[in-house]
DNA sequence: ATACTTGCTCTACAGTAAGC
DNA sequence: GCTTACTGTAGAGCAAGTAT
């Protein structure tokens, strides 16, 4: 095959360039046009010479992109495309921990597909214990003995280790990304784990409120103004998270049958969970005034932060003496649960939790028939305390 | 069992409506 | 107009939760 050239590529020049047997176009405005194997299409290339060397970069395709708007698009198309060939140029010279660490948050914050906390925990890490510690190794420097002395170490003086096991894993997941998409060459963290520095794992602590707790709860929570009130309450009774229970509307709540559907969005495991409710349960909300979408909301149109409801359980555990979270109430209720003897697959059904195989056995009607009951029986032990 | 992600809590601070 | 109480936001840390 023969070359040939042209001052100016254009799509007749091209269509004709497919009839001859020729492989390349050259254009004077620093464009070459290559016709592929196939002879179906083509690219047309940025063309730029260093001294004898010449360098290409791709700008469009033909015969998706015509010669005709190619050149009227040429500065913008170029900008583009030679940015681009930058980026992975300056990306490829990563030769510090610093440098991936600060690409990746910069990844995430632009990446959507990652969800607002977990960019704001990993940044939060990165900012305040990787960079610091880790910004001026290079690559290979990276190995356990430098994580040990410079990371874990001083860390483990300081901080709960499930914070230090969180900087690790985002450590890992920010290199094992780059090495991925190629944007190193070797991944010095991969074979480095949180049990490569301890063997201890972080422990779960124990609910604060206990069984015998209950009546004193119910005592506080019934001297409450009736919004604050109903809220404590609608959370004890179905043992919901409180995001979950912050966002409460009107029309998940059903009378027949007796329902509270929680929409996927709303829940932690993005399940939509139906809870079989008591008669009792749904007159409790509805003797709160309906403003609005939104059931516990202070003006009807949005419901409250997530933070005002936290101060909410605040001032209630000053009052019972006890300090507790909302998240307690949703231990409190499980260990009441266990007492009272429920089957344990029918309280993780009823706090949403996600079941492996076996237990998913259980899925049918009779369940929900277990689970109707359950929050039956729950909420007679409030009949018993209370008048509410 | 380990790895990874997400939600909750705490602190600090800011805006705003209510009460004086 | 000033103070105060209530509500909301943001950043950091911790632990619960799901995925592998």
């Amino acid at each position: 095959m023969t070359k040939a050239v042209t001052k100016k590529i254009t799509d007749a020049s091209i269509r004709a360039a497919f009839k001859k047997e020729v492989r390349y176009l050259y254009d004077s405005r620093r464009v070459e046009f290559h016709i592929n194997a196939a002879r179906t299409g083509g690219t047309f290339y940025d063309v730029v010479y260093k001294g004898k060397k010449r360098q290409r970069t791709k700008l469009a395709k033909w015969p998706a992109i015509t010669a005709a708007s190619l050149f009227q698009e040429l500065p913008a198309i170029r900008a583009n495309a030679l940015a681009d060939r930058k980026a992975r140029l300056a990306v490829s010279t990563y030769h510090t921990a610093g440098e991936v660490l600060m690409w990746f948050m910069q990844h995430i914050d632009a990446d959507k597909t990652y969800s607002v906390s977990y960019v704001s925990t990993a940044s939060s890490y990165i900012g305040n214990h990787l960079l610091a510690k880790l910004s001026e190794a290079t690559l290979s420097e990276l190995n356990k003995t430098r994580l040990y002395r410079t990371l874990y170490m001083p860390m483990q003086a300081d901080y709960a280790l499930s914070t230090i096991k969180g900087v690790i894993s985002v450590l890992k997941t920010a290199f094992a990304r780059a090495y991925e998409l190629g944007l190193i060459a070797r991944n010095p963290i991969a074979d480095i784990t949180f049990s490569s520095f301890t063997t201890t794992q972080p422990e779960a602590k124990p609910g604060k409120l206990k069984p015998h707790d209950l009546k004193a709860l119910i005592k506080a929570i019934n001297g409450q103004p009736t919004q604050k009130r109903v809220f404590f309450m609608t959370q004890l009774l179905h043992a919901t998270r409180i995001g979950e229970t912050s966002l409460a509307e009107w029309k998940q709540f059903s009378n027949a049958p007796l329902e509270w559907s929680i929409p996927e969005e709303n829940t932690k495991n993005n399940t939509e969970h139906r809870l079989p409710i008591t008669q009792h349960a749904y007159d409790l909300i509805h003797t709160l005034p309906k403003r609005g979408d939104y059931i516990f909301s202070s003006n009807g149109d949005k419901p409250y932060a997530i933070r005002t409801l936290e101060r909410w359980y605040q001032s209630l555990s000053d009052e019972v003496g006890i300090k507790f979270t909302s998240h307690d109430i949703r231990k409190l209720a499980r260990d009441c649960w266990q007492d009272m003897g429920i089957d344990w697959v029918i309280g993780e059904m009823l706090l949403n939790h996600e079941r492996d195989g076996l237990d998913k056995r259980y899925m049918h009607a009779h369940s929900r028939e277990q689970m109707k009951r359950a929050l039956g029986e729950w909420g007679d032990v409030f009949c018993v305390c209370s008048v509410i």
